[in-house]
DNA sequence: AACAAGTGAAACAAGTATGTCACAGTTGAC
DNA sequence: GTCAACTGTGACATACTTGTTTCACTTGTT
């Protein structure tokens, strides 16, 4: 009784559309996690029925959204090389790469489902290299990955006025920004200060 | 053309539904920020109907459980002794004053409302003093404010068997958490660890 | 005891969100 | 160019939430 699976091609076409109402559902979603389905077809440009017809359910929309952003966390793993670089130098990076991402943080954690298991063993993985290296003396890393998310948000959308940014020179704002949660969150596990 | 205002008396009955309904918000709502009035009126054993006699609205409702929580927080600053007290002991007595309120802070800090100018006043006034007794190193207390307020909630709904929280004796849990949280905001914000 | 205040049940209205459908027109793939 | 896939418009059904009103009943206050 196999009914075989229509041969449905699927167009270039519809996979943009896919990819605008991921991309929309994202920024909208940060604003207000409870927006509708019309304001997130609005902001990507298309008619509610076409979100209807590329996930199924407001619910589908949710998982694709918080598998793509999984996604992106665990190649932002992997290309910070938490693995084998020298753990501090991969806290420097992991932060750089993350901001890159420039998604909003704060939603990525609410969507629970977005920090999977993969990505929950990757940043536990720096931290007890961070501990085992000396660079802090927390010893559950379990706690590190916690003051890391926690921190990364305030630093992530700090006013770029702030007197805690003020760089000698006049340097990257990322950058400093990037510094600035290393150098928290290394203080804050009980490291020595890695400063100059 | 004064209409003097009818001169209703308010009864004790009508009073304890008030408390309650707010205690049922808090509860609720801290789980579920969406939750629609009917979920918080069971949770309060009352009728929705008495919800609407208590608050006109949803968002009146809103308003006096940020109210609430705010002059919760107004109390413990003053009952730390934020302006006087040594900073470090202030520190430490306000963080345990604001766990034993037993209140769900991710959630008041969500409902922006909650902690108003007068609050935030408050906070970095300690900060600005533990600075210049030289207890922490960063010079803006905003971002110590900000810090602070972040590692509350992950140390505050932290799991009583973590490895973090391992007491020497079989000494007071919440004890723990409190020398945990001073510990972690001061090596963050640039202090000398304050251990023994 | 008397009266006002409070409550629950039931029904109602209005608004909004989700999900589906049919139809006509457009666009990509071969 | 042909066909299937894709899209927008408009309409519809359903469900949920907020807010109001009426009525009968209970409870606090004096």
């Amino acid at each position: 009784m196999g009914g075989d699976s229509p041969p449905r091609r699927i167009r270039a076409d519809a996979e943009r559309s896919t990819a605008r109402i991921l991309e929309a559902a994202e920024a909208v979603l940060a604003v207000d996690s409870a927006a509708s389905l019309e304001r997130i077809a609005d902001a990507a440009g298309l008619a509610r029925v076409t979100v209807h017809r590329r996930f199924a359910s407001r619910t589908a929309l949710l998982d694709a959204l918080a598998e793509q952003l999984s996604q992106r966390y665990l190649l932002g793993l992997a290309k910070a090389r938490v693995e084998t670089a020298p753990p501090l130098i991969a806290l420097h990076r992991l932060t750089e790469i993350v901001f890159d991402l420039k998604l909003s943080h704060r939603f990525a954690v609410q969507l629970s489902a977005a920090i999977t298991p993969a990505v929950l063993d990757g940043l536990d993985l720096l931290f007890a290299r961070l501990r085992d290296a000396g660079a802090i003396t927390a010893a559950d890393p379990v706690w590190g990955r916690q003051v890391f998310l926690a921190l990364l948000h305030e630093v992530h959308d700090l006013p770029v006025g702030s007197p805690t940014l003020a760089s000698p020179g006049a340097g990257d704002e990322v950058e400093a920004k990037v510094s600035l949660l290393v150098r928290t969150v290394v203080g804050a596990l009980g490291g020595s200060d890695p400063h100059s």
